[in-house]
DNA sequence: GTGTCAACGATATTCGAAATTATTCTAGCA
DNA sequence: TGCTAGAATAATTTCGAATATCGTTGACAC
């Protein structure tokens, strides 16, 4: 493979050795952290030249993108940005309450030092690191973003079910996407750390009832942070 | 659109209007019926000349597809009919139960009469329609698997949450195809009609439990059947 | 016999143009 | 003025060829 101005997209990147799987990285990403709105319009030509590559590649990232609900699609009428709602993320909120739950239940059913010392060590690397990039106002953070994903994922990792951990990940990229169209307003007013630790410590307590309400509680008081931050809703074509 | 030798695909389909909907539709329903067995390797110019249309509409279904985890890709290795394995069985039935005790607790606790009628109507249909399309030996009769997917789906409908039963639907579709898998080996040692009877005796009663006892009963048998019919496993690489 | 390496064949991937379809705009008519 | 028909425009979708990559086979050296 050689370096040069006709494959920008591929040699700027390390994992995906296709251009169709580099551009399906950038592209989700820029959906995610709302570079690109919900409800715009992802036509052929602008995405062409975006990302430096054919047809083809931006037609295979949109067709997988679409399968997670991050982007719309209708034949003959191509891709949007998947749209926003109050009930869409209502329902969003609603199940990763169950999926998470049942998967909190599974995990705290088979207890592992291993498990538990991951847990640790996850909450150590998070707390040490910074929400925002900047101190003043609020700057994406993604050493933040990937060591709280990883926070959370440490405590459902140990349920068991490959399937159910995809999923619980497919929703929580979904609620990212939200988290990123309204952090921008809401910034600092929430104490993360806190609600963070209590969850921790309920978990490793064994405690399970009081995991999941803190659980529960965690992921209530996100719903009520972005309904309540200004962000408009509804925009948009949601994807179900 | 004329109908000529050059698009035969998109001539036999009312539906989907774009080649590579209709190529998605079959090649889906090829490999949950069995057509296309686990682990059978989808090359390029093998499904080029099957649906008789170019690489473009064959690699966007195969993406679509491969989302649905009913096929397995990997970079430059091209896509695999998703494999099947015993482990993965288990662990499906269990996502099933997790996702659909759910789904139903949360459609009994708003019952409406619309939604009692239609299971009502929804069973009496598949009550009246036989299992095998032949009496004496198993023959996949599409009619009876729409209403008893249809029948599932009315109980399933009222729980009010789209992504539910969207993932509800997508978890059925893939053991569907597990069950076509094993079929004709263990046909006709079940009595699918009683179970399904009880189940919405429970579900028309308002016992919550007891619905969920039922519909719990109705999976594991599923997956005890399959694994005793001989269906060996595992086979090809899974899609998680 | 064993291991490495290069060339080959097969396959996946990508491109740019052509075909098809939706959308917009305009002209003509009631 | 409002509405329909039809062309002009713009977009998606599809094709076939060109490119890049992988796996294998064979030769060669050790």
């Amino acid at each position: 493979m050689v370096a040069d101005k006709q494959n920008p997209v591929r040699d700027s990147r390390a994992g995906g050795p296709t251009a169709a799987t580099a551009v399906y990285d950038q592209l989700r990403n820029d959906i995610i952290v709302g570079e690109l709105t919900p409800g715009h319009k992802l036509g052929t030509d602008e995405l062409r030249s975006r990302y430096q590559v054919g047809v083809s590649p931006v037609r295979e990232a949109l067709n997988r993108l679409s399968a997670e609900k991050l982007v719309c699609f209708e034949d003959q009428k191509g891709f949007h940005v998947a749209g926003i709602g109050e009930e869409d993320l209502t329902d969003l909120i609603r199940v990763r309450c169950w999926a998470e739950e049942t998967a909190i239940r599974a995990a705290m059913d088979n207890p592992t030092s291993e498990w538990e010392e991951a847990i640790l060590i996850a909450f150590h690397r998070l707390s040490r690191t910074p929400r925002s990039a900047d101190a003043k106002s609020y700057l994406f953070n993604p050493e933040w973003e990937a060591l709280h994903h990883g926070f959370h994922m440490a405590i459902l990792n140990n349920c068991g079910s490959p399937r159910l951990l995809t999923y619980c990940n497919l929703l929580a990229d979904q609620a990212l996407r939200y988290r990123h169209l309204a952090v921008d307003i809401s910034y600092p007013a929430r104490a993360e750390g806190d609600e963070h630790k209590e969850l921790m410590d309920k978990v490793l307590a064994g405690d399970v009832e009081a995991a999941v309400a803190a659980h529960h509680a965690h992921l209530r008081k996100t719903l009520e942070i972005i309904l309540g931050s200004g962000l408009s809703l509804p925009i948009g074509k949601i994807a179900i």
